[in-house]
RNA sequence: CGGGGUGUAGCGCAGUUGGCAAGCGCACCGCGUUUGGGACGCGGGGGUCGGCGGUUCAAGUCCGCCCACCCCGACCA
């Protein structure tokens, strides 16, 4: 904790990034490069996503698993694309028990191809069919330049892999799942993404195809995060994955694959932070409420405490935080928890105990006032209520930016300005080398194609050719 | 891997042309006074000055080599 204000937003945003993160407690540096120690409060955040996952996964017939984090180096080299992707940023454990191996072990970079694997073991019938397994796991890839939760050397995830017995099974999951996280990041991260698919030279080392949500952070650079991927049968015919049809028919199998990491948690602090520090969405915050009490001496702290109790009771339902720290002013607080996200604070002194109520106050303050006065009559509806009306509030802000920095060129010109500062919408002839000649003038990359497309587009931005799309083009992390 | 930069207490820094006992702010510990928007006083603990080698009566300071980290590019959930 530190008195310090943080660095405003609009002079140096990833040094605000780091301060806040480090300064709220979510995560700090691991003394190797790139890696991450992430602390209590942050674990606690990404608990609350991964629940937010996870009964969704099962809502939809999904069951967890736990597969090695020690994969064959054959394994990954058995798919053509896939290795070609992965090679770059793989860890190798050569050695083990002080002797060298007889065939390198890959720490994984992802699970398609261990799972691949065991699926070929577990599926010989149409009736085995689909499976649909997911995993919460860690895996390592060796980035060259790292960022807390955006990037780091080893970072934790699930990834969903399913099978299926044909391909409109397989891309019903990929993009139910694309639908899943879609609802997730709105209804619970209070974060407004864009589905869409992703160009071919955008997709996974290995897919056929693969869809994301992108969404917009508060420098309006976007953040992939999430993703959904149609493997075809393309790790099926690398791991020999088949099964025996209702005809006696051998048949390859129909992968997915799919995930969410702890990136996540960056999207969340970069969509809602003010210069303040953080802002958590209440569905998703560790700590819903904080109840500061005030007091002077022993007589009026023998008032409050028992006051501050009964309310603890009453708001048993919300994950609460009592700070009775005596070794820090009210007001050092006040500005500590509004630095590390938490939705409400209540504050609870002698003259509250006069009045038989407490002084609330919103981090997110989207009218007027900033402190109300609730009555503790039915404090626990009010509390319900005013967490309703933040989270809405907060998505409400997210659309608002987002939509206000999303702009539509009308010629190449304007569109290389407007990805200094924002996102295109634009049209797009589906040539990559007309991505690539943008990426070269502006670093700005295709984001995602939006699932609903106008009938007619117009002309490339780039190339000026009949458009086959409108996409999202943005500068990216 | 190419270009640039930085290493002195947990963090941020000062330390002049080599020279007395290596300092300051924050954080930390103790005592006391404080407490409705970032309290204050007094006392205290904490350092192989990134590493190795060299020059010198004397090196945080000069020279050489090495290491680590950061920023910018290529790569990326």
């Amino acid at each position: 904790m530190s008195e310090e204000k943080l660095p405003k937003r609009n002079e140096n945003y990833s040094e605000w990034y780091n301060q806040v993160v480090q300064r709220a407690e979510l995560a700090d540096y691991a003394p190797v490069r790139g890696c991450m120690v992430i602390r209590p409060y942050g674990w606690a955040l990404w608990e609350n996503v991964q629940a937010g996952l996870d009964g969704r996964f099962k809502a939809t017939g999904h069951v967890n698993a736990a597969f090695p984090m020690l994969i064959p180096m054959s394994f990954l080299e058995k798919e053509k694309e896939h290795v070609e992707g992965f090679a770059p940023e793989l860890a190798i454990v050569t050695i083990g028990g002080g002797e060298q191996l007889e065939e390198p072990l890959v720490v994984r970079p992802t699970s398609e191809t261990i799972i691949g694997h065991m699926y070929a073991k577990w599926i010989k019938s149409y009736r085995d069919l689909p499976v649909l397994i997911n995993q919460w796991a860690n895996v390592v890839r060796w980035e060259m330049r790292t960022r807390l939760f955006l990037r780091t050397l080893e970072f934790y995830w699930q990834e969903g892999h399913t099978a299926h017995a044909t391909y409109k099974e397989a891309e019903e999951e990929t993009r139910k799942i694309l639908d899943i996280y879609t609802q997730f990041a709105i209804d619970d991260a209070a974060v407004p993404v864009i589905p869409g698919l992703k160009s071919d030279s955008e997709k996974f080392a290995g897919a056929l195809h693969s869809y994301s949500i992108e969404a917009m952070m508060g420098d309006t650079r976007a953040l992939q995060s999430g993703t959904s991927h149609n493997l075809g049968q393309n790790f099926a015919k690398a791991f020999d994955i088949q099964y025996l049809d209702a005809n006696n028919q051998l048949q390859y199998v129909w992968t997915t694959s799919w995930g969410v990491s702890t990136r996540f948690v960056g999207a969340i602090i970069m969509t809602h932070g003010d210069d303040q520090g953080l802002i958590l969405p209440p569905r998703l915050a560790p700590i819903q409420v904080v109840i500061i009490p005030i007091y002077r001496d022993e007589a009026e702290r023998s008032q409050v405490m028992p006051v501050v109790a009964h309310i603890q009771s009453e708001l048993s339902g919300f994950r609460v935080k009592l700070d009775d720290r005596s070794e820090v002013t009210p007001g050092f607080k006040f500005n500590d928890w509004e630095m590390r996200g938490v939705p409400l604070r209540l504050e609870v002194g002698p003259k509250d105990v006069q009045n038989r109520s407490v002084m609330a106050a919103r981090r997110h303050i989207s009218g007027k006032t900033g402190k109300s006065l609730l009555p503790l009559e039915g404090l626990h509806t009010q509390v319900k209520n005013l967490l309703a009306e933040i989270q809405a509030a907060l998505y409400e802000r997210a659309v608002a930016f987002r939509d206000s920095n999303i702009h539509e060129p009308r010629d190449y010109d304007q569109f290389k300005e407007i990805v200094q500062n924002g996102w295109a919408f634009t049209a797009w002839c589906g040539n990559p080398v007309c991505e690539a000649s943008i990426k070269q003038d502006t670093k700005a990359t295709t984001r995602c194609i939006p699932l609903d497309q106008p009938k007619e587009c117009g002309v490339c931005i780039s190339c000026g050719e009949p458009a086959k799309y409108k996409v999202y083009i943005a500068r990216a992390y």
